[in-house]
RNA sequence: GCCCGGUUCGUCUAUCGGCUAGGACAUCUCCCUUUCACGGAGGAAAGACGGGUUCGACUCCCGUACCGGGUACCA
């Protein structure tokens, strides 16, 4: 097995996912899996772009048996290492003896224009023979032009009126008809072998029995069908699945960079800056995602196991992945299932190991802190941080980073809640006095009480307050809470009182009762 | 335009000719909690359309519509 990804930026997720599934496929029959840089096109090459598909393996846990950290027999995977090493001539070459593939000379600019004038130009059958290459030229002309130096491109001729009848694993028998299809340049007028020449020779001499890949590939895969047959025999041609591509969550069309950003969710597995452009793409790691989750919920756009479960570690991911039970079509990315899935495999490890979940959560949090330098203060960390606070928590928490948002609530770095805020003045109009007697009256229960980190002593003392005054707790505890946090959801009020501490909590709610006082 | 692939609740999907069409996310209702949530229970919600084949079709075949992909010296 292999995963071939050109380095022209950072990996999004359709990308990820056809690594995955190699990687489940490959897993599950002890199969190898190699990591190739296609990297061909010298314009689009991306510094950086490997190195962070390295780094995506290494969070993810997708690991390569073989890639250009980790040489195996396979040796060299990158593209143009092997072109340097010549191993794309001899096979070239072949095709050029056999008469399957030929010399053009005709450039970029020159096609352009023709299609220009004929909107559905084709370099092909119906075309070859007007243009300018070793097919309509005379021998001894393409001996000089090639002697003088002339750029040239070498073409596979496309024969006719064949049938040519692709076996893909997933969608059964596909044909297409070679009249369609057009004469593909196998070798660019720098040297460089082009994606369709370059798959097929290294497939073949890497050994790689299955291909996925993407749906994209699909129109091609003919012309790689006939290269196979050429070069190496049908015999050892690999098997073919062509995986369904990933949708844009509302509308139509493939899932795009633009199209998360717009609506704020990441699209690739961490971040990425792209060294060219320093355009940033946000990560899911960096979003606060365990790595289980992300690779969880993308085995399953694409792929249903046995049983209706949904949540499941790699390893029975492996044992459960089969061809059978790939999707044939494409899906639309659900970011909030996504989340779902993360809250779930949070809720799962705090329950396996709180104590190893904190150091997690513990980590994650100081990373995101310390970028924001001003939020960071180590003793507060080392407070809140701590597995029974986050055990209470994580039933609320969907991505990572809400941890640090509850956090930032008990520890702000400034005066912590805006009391002209409009939410604030809304809930003041529906405090009635009785009301506002009460605040202060367990204002006062709460600086008296001695004894704050029982939580359960607490909510007697205020339960046994409401109830002498026949206050029901809904007709305070939004006022109570507001003070304590600034907000009106989110947290049993004596969680946060107890996590808060007494000193902080009467300072709050102090503050409260004094600006109810000044707008009042 | 031409070529290739696809079409089941709002979304992700199960069904490999017998379906009262199942599950999950989201949504709604109720319960639990004298608060926010979590959690639990329940509800609403689907086979693009038209023809065949068949005792029987969501499932097979054909056509149409729609969606996606390809049509580069990019992968």
């Amino acid at each position: 097995m292999r995963f071939a990804p050109s380095p022209t930026g950072g990996l999004h997720i359709g990308g990820f996912r056809t690594l995955l599934f190699n990687y489940l496929f490959a897993k599950k029959n002890n199969g190898t899996l190699i990591l190739r840089i296609e990297d061909t096109d010298s314009l689009r090459f991306v510094a950086g772009a490997e190195a962070y598909i390295e780094e995506v393996s290494q969070w993810s846990g997708v690991i390569f048996d073989e890639s250009p950290q980790k040489e195996g027999a396979y040796a060299p995977y990158r593209q143009s290492e092997r072109k340097e090493k010549g191993i794309y001539q001899a096979y070239i070459k072949k095709l050029l003896d056999s008469g399957v593939a030929y010399y053009a000379f005709d450039t970029s600019e020159e096609l352009a224009d023709q299609r220009k004038i004929m909107p559905n130009f084709q370099y092909g059958i119906h075309t070859r023979d007007a243009l300018k290459n070793s097919l309509s030229m005379l021998p001894t002309e393409v001996e000089t032009r090639i002697a003088r130096g002339d750029k040239f491109v070498i073409r596979f001729k496309m024969p006719a009126d064949e049938t040519i009848l692709l076996h893909d694993a997933l969608r059964g028998p596909i044909s297409f008809q070679t009249n369609q299809l057009d004469d593909k340049v196998l070798i660019k007028n720098d040297g460089m072998p082009t994606y369709h020449f370059a798959v097929v020779v290294d497939d073949y001499e890497m050994d790689i029995s299955h291909v996925f890949r993407g749906e994209e590939w699909l129109p091609s895969a003919p012309l790689h069908v006939l290269l196979w047959k050429e070069l190496f025999g049908s015999d050892y041609m690999p098997q073919w699945i062509h995986l369904p591509l990933i949708l844009k969550t509302d509308g139509k069309g493939k899932l795009s960079k633009r199209d998360a950003q717009k609506q704020g969710f990441p699209i690739y597995p961490i971040d990425w800056i792209d060294p060219n452009t320093q355009e940033f793409t946000k990560g899911f790691k960096e979003t606060g995602f365990l790595p289980e989750a992300f690779i969880n919920f993308l085995a399953l756009l694409g792929w249903t196991p046995p049983h209706q479960k949904e949540i499941l570690p790699l390893n029975t991911m492996i044992d459960n992945f089969s061809i059978a039970h790939i999707h044939k079509t494409s899906a639309k990315f659900d970011f909030e299932k996504a989340k779902w899935f993360n809250h779930e495999w949070m809720k799962k490890k705090c329950v396996d190991d709180a104590q190893l979940f904190t150091e997690v959560v513990y980590l994650y949090c100081t990373n995101r802190a310390k970028k924001q330098a001003d939020t960071y203060n180590q003793d507060h960390f080392e407070m809140f941080f701590k597995p029974s606070i986050i055990i209470s928590l994580v039933g609320n928490c969907y991505v990572l980073d809400d941890f640090l948002k509850y956090y930032q609530l008990f520890y702000p770095v400034n005066s912590p809640i805006s009391y002209s805020n409009v939410e604030f003045t809304k809930l003041l109009q529906q405090l009635s006095t009785i009301s506002y007697k009460v605040l202060t009256e367990i204002y006062d229960s709460l600086s008296g009480q001695q004894n704050f980190d029982d939580s359960q002593f607490l909510e007697d003392a205020i339960n046994k307050l409401l109830l002498s005054h026949q206050i029901k707790h809904k007709d305070i505890f939004p006022f109570l809470r507001f003070s304590l946090i600034g907000q009106l959801h989110g947290l049993n009020i004596f969680w946060i009182v107890k996590i808060l501490g007494k000193e902080e909590s009467c300072n709050r709610i102090k503050n409260a009762l004094g600006s109810i006082k000044k707008i009042v």
